[in-house]
DNA sequence: TTTGATGCAAACGGTTTGCACTTAT
DNA sequence: ATAAGTGCAAACCGTTTGCATCAAA
């Protein structure tokens, strides 16, 4: 919390009272928070927040890499993780909760260790697991 | 393309024109189209021809296993994949494309070897890799 | 003739944008 | 005083839905 706050002051971000706020929710945050989550959690204490303003402020943090924005979607809509570092999900096809995955390949898989493709150059891998969540088995 | 169409009729799904010409762009396409680029191309030949039927053979398609949905997005567009069985993606974040990845990870990978989770089924894997493409190093 | 597919347009919903207002430097 | 951030509402755009029309069994 005290780290990425100094890393965004040492960038030169100002740091809002909102853009606190949302900063706070998503290291709190064991999830994966939509938009809407966190603006409806946020509002109950500050009643003016704008929904612009979270969509700035993730976009801001993502750009910079302090989080990440998810490829799937939770029911449609964007989800963002507090962890930028690589890692997997798993996605509940029935209630589309998303659950961290700490799973590595081995050090000797082919798709980890790729830099490039073909020619293209490979920056970031992450995996998605689709399936039935424990809850949703029955 | 004609094992594909007797498995539809064994399935008793009407093989109207329409859906004739979805199935035949998307077997005939090597890439990963969007719903605009096939409606945009069959409706030369079809001028009739609407994206609610586009949408709904490809979520008929997509129902029964023959092709997928990838979870990736071109520039916030669903785009769709002929082949239905398991393979990696690789996406260009400058330009949008797609590009299959026929890399396979080693027997052993705890990640492909996985059935299940912490009490979560897994039932597919997809992984997305993101870079620039051979194109849009320069 | 009854069922299902099509096509158009309207509705929907998540996201983006424009702009006036406010806050920080 | 100048630049940056906020908040509201409207616009945007991909997708879904409703419904009348059309084709197939």
């Amino acid at each position: 919390m005290k780290k990425m706050v100094e890393r965004l002051r040492k960038k030169g971000i100002t740091l809002t009272p909102q853009r606190m706020a949302i900063v706070e929710y998503m290291l709190n945050s064991m999830g994966h928070p939509t938009v809407d989550d966190i603006y409806d959690e946020i509002k109950k204490r500050y009643p003016t927040m704008s929904k612009a303003t979270v969509y700035s402020t993730l976009k801001l943090l993502s750009d910079i890499g302090e989080i990440q924005e998810l490829s799937i979607r939770k029911r449609g809509k964007a989800c963002f993780d507090p962890i930028p570092h690589l890692h997997h999900h798993f996605l509940c096809k029935n209630c589309g909760k998303v659950i961290n995955v700490e799973l590595n390949c081995p050090g000797d898989c082919p798709i980890l260790a790729a830099e490039e493709i073909d020619g293209n150059s490979i920056e970031e891998i992450q995996a998605y697991m689709y399936g039935l969540c424990s809850n949703c088995r029955d």
